[in-house]
Formats: structure tokens, C-alpha cells, sequence
DNA sequence: CAATATTGGAAAGTGATACTCTCCAAAAGT
DNA sequence: ACTTTTGGAGAGTATCACTTTCCAATATTG
């Protein structure tokens, strides 16, 4: 297919194909003389994995650049490529205090958790207990283990529910899960939290 | 304190702290004379509140406007001050199938969850779950009600946490906690799933 | 009292991000 | 022959979150 009908099935504006062609986020396509080139069903798969991590995964280009680099990569051990892609989907962290650091240490040993030795995710989780912190709201332990608790909750039916069939489709599975994931839990979070906060403070103003 | 005070104290430059005023999103000082104001604790605290949104919370400044606009409503029902605040943290939803809403307020219902009529949550959620099948990976039931035990067993404790002493306290509380508990779970998630990554598929790289 | 520093306020500039538009000549379709 | 369409490249645009520069009016210091 030309780029047009890339475009149409994807409903990604043509303008827009050709700018991820140029940051390298699409392969280019088979070139067909000196002014066209043939697209198949990888580059519309592959578009459409962009603009899912983009759109509801609130990815930037720069991050969905370098999870699609780990998907393309071909490693040895599975559980390897799933931390790197996974590595990939992680905000920037701010610096944290060491406090944390070790109260975030503590956590994961605690639950016996075998977790990459220099995961992003330790600093960002201590930097959000330290941001907690400076604002005088301390994120008791009782209330933590809670968090920890749903967290291995999700985690766990998450793996267990990847693919097993091949392996590029586990990781790309593994990463759509880790990045839609997240919204859809912090949403049903909310949702959640106003049902909460209608039974504890609840007046006559709501709907069901 | 004079400006420059705020600004040590708070670590948050004095160039920062004018576009802050400037922009609304922090109340003019006490003015003293034609070139100089003064500020108090309340400013601290203010400035903080607005760094920890916008830096561990991830907020932008848009949002932290319409966030601090409900902290500082003076409604009657201390429910619907908390709904609304709750509503300002919600990224932008995209538009979303009539199915996936439908399977939203299923959900919801099953749940017995009381939740504000037009929660723009259920639509991002739904948005989320088209995403997700727009990609050939369906959440299932199953998949979908772990996330939303994880999430009521979250926000249960959440709002039991709550401080309950003054409105306004409680208002902040719940904005902090909604929107700096958000990266901690999603960070535990995370952490979470590499420890069950590593018992599925794992190998003698790992560090714990 | 003079020199220097600081302040509030406003405007303009910056760098990053994610596109979108304009042009072009080669090639395809009609 | 003529009108599209294409790939490619460059420039232009909008938004965001600052940062810089400027100003005249004070304050502080020597």
C-alpha cells in the first residue's frame, strides 16, 4: 500500500507518517523507484502500537522511541527485554532523599521482590514519598503496604495474562500492558475514591 | 518575607516565582509601597504545593490552576469540594466507543460505586480500553476486575487516611494524595512486575 | 549623601515537543 | 499531454514552562 492508504486506515494524517519516518519512530518502506515506496501490515501495526502509547499512554516521542527500540531488540533472554522495554516506559526521576531511598529498599525486600538492581522505579517512588514529605503528609507504612499490596495485585494478572506464543509478541504485550495499564488503574482509582468519599462524606448529590 | 526570602526558602527561583504570580496560580504579596510586597507561610506552603503537582505528580500548570481554584472553593458540601478537585486532576479524555462506556458503567454498577454523573474518569477509562482492543489486546473480565479490587482496596484506604480535622486541610489532602499516590502506584506496579517477570520467565540476572 | 543593590512588573526571548505546511521534481494515472 | 500523487526535505506553527532583560522606584550601605 502507498503512503496514502497507510494513512486512511490508521487515520494518522499523511504529514504526520512522514514526520515519524524521519525520527526513525517508523521503519521507512520498501522503495519503489525514486518518489514512492510500498507499506505493509508491520507499518500499520507498528502506527498504530505509536499512536496507542501516545494517545491513552500519555508517552512522549522520545520514550515511545526508545520502547520500540527494546521491542525490535532481539535478546536472548525474555526477561531481559521485558526489563529494558520496561526501563523505557519509566518517568524521569527527580533525586531523592536516602531515607527513602532505604524505605523503598526496605519495601522490596521486605515482599521478597527481585526487582533490576538500578531500577528507575526505586528513585521515582522514593521521590514521590520525599515530594509527600515536604508537604507534611507522610505516607504511613499501613497505607503503603496497602499500595504494595494492590500493586503486586495488578502485576501478578498482568504477567500471568501475556501471550507465551512468541516472543515479540510478549514484550510488545508486555509493554502495551505496563503503558495502557496505567491509566486504566489510576482511573478506576478515582472512580473508586469518589465512592469512598460518597460513603464517608456522602450527601444526597450523586447518581446511583 | 520579601521575594527573595520565598525564593531560598522554597528553593523555587525568583524568575519562577513571578511567572507563578503572574500567571494566577499563586496570590500577589502584601503590597508595601510602589516596588515591594510582602509574603507569608501561606505562600511557602502554596509554592510547594505547586512544585510537588507539577514535579513528582506530573501535573501541568493548566491543571495546577484548576486544582488549586477548587482547594480554594469555600462550597458547602465538603463531597462535592472533593469532586470537583478531583475532577481538575484528570487528563483530557479522548473520545471513546458507546461499547467500552458501556462496559465502564457495568463496572461501575457492579460495583455499586457511587460516582459523579459526567466523571470524565469513566470516559478516559473507556478510552483506554478502546486503545487497548484498537491493538488486538483485550483487558478481560477477569484482568479488569483485578485492576478494579487494586483500585478500590487503594482508594479505601485513601480516603480512610483522609485528615479530618478542617475543610480546607482534608481538600488539599485529598488533591496530594490523588495525584502523588498516582506515580507511587503505578511505580510499585511496575516494581511489582519485574518480580513476577522474574519468576515467570527469569534467569540468574537478577540482584535480590 | 552618594553609590550600590533589590524589588515588582512587564515584555521579550528560549528550548523542547509534536506536529503541519510548503515546495520540489520524479513518476503514475487518465 | 495533463493532472495527481509521492517521497523527501526544510521551514513554519502552537503550546508549554520557564528565563532573561529591562525599567523605574525604593532600600541599604559606606
Amino acid at each position: 500500500m502507498w503512503i496514502a492508504e497507510l494513512s486512511s486506515r490508521t487515520e494518522v494524517p499523511v504529514a504526520t507518517i512522514k514526520y515519524y519516518l524521519r525520527e526513525g519512530l517508523l521503519p521507512a518502506g520498501q522503495a519503489v523507484g525514486a518518489t514512492r515506496a510500498r507499506y505493509d501490515e508491520s507499518h500499520v501495526r507498528r502506527l498504530r502500537l505509536i499512536r496507542a502509547l501516545v494517545g491513552a499512554g500519555g508517552l512522549s516521542l522520545a520514550r515511545v522511541r526508545g520502547v520500540l527500540a527494546e521491542v525490535d531488540e532481539e535478546s536472548s533472554e525474555l526477561h531481559e527485554v521485558l526489563g529494558a522495554a520496561h526501563g523505557a516506559l519509566i518517568p524521569d526521576a527527580v533525586p531523592a532523599s536516602p531515607e527513602s531511598l532505604q524505605r523503598v529498599d526496605q519495601l522490596v525486600a521486605n515482599h521478597g521482590w527481585r526487582v533490576h538492581s538500578g531500577s528507575p522505579d526505586r528513585a521515582l517512588l522514593a521521590g514521590a514519598l520525599d515530594a509527600l514529605e515536604k508537604l507534611g503528609y507522610h505516607l504511613d507504612d499501613e497505607l503503603l503496604e496497602s499500595y504494595a499490596a494492590a500493586a503486586k495485585q495488578v502485576a501478578d494478572a498482568d504477567v500471568a495474562h501475556l501471550p507465551a506464543d512468541d516472543r515479540a509478541r510478549t514484550v510488545e504485550a508486555a509493554v502495551v500492558v505496563t503503558a495502557l495499564g496505567g491509566p486504566v488503574l489510576l482511573a478506576l482509582r478515582r472512580l473508586a475514591q469518589q465512592d469512598a468519599s460518597a460513603r464517608r462524606y456522602g450527601s444526597a448529590h450523586f447518581d446511583k
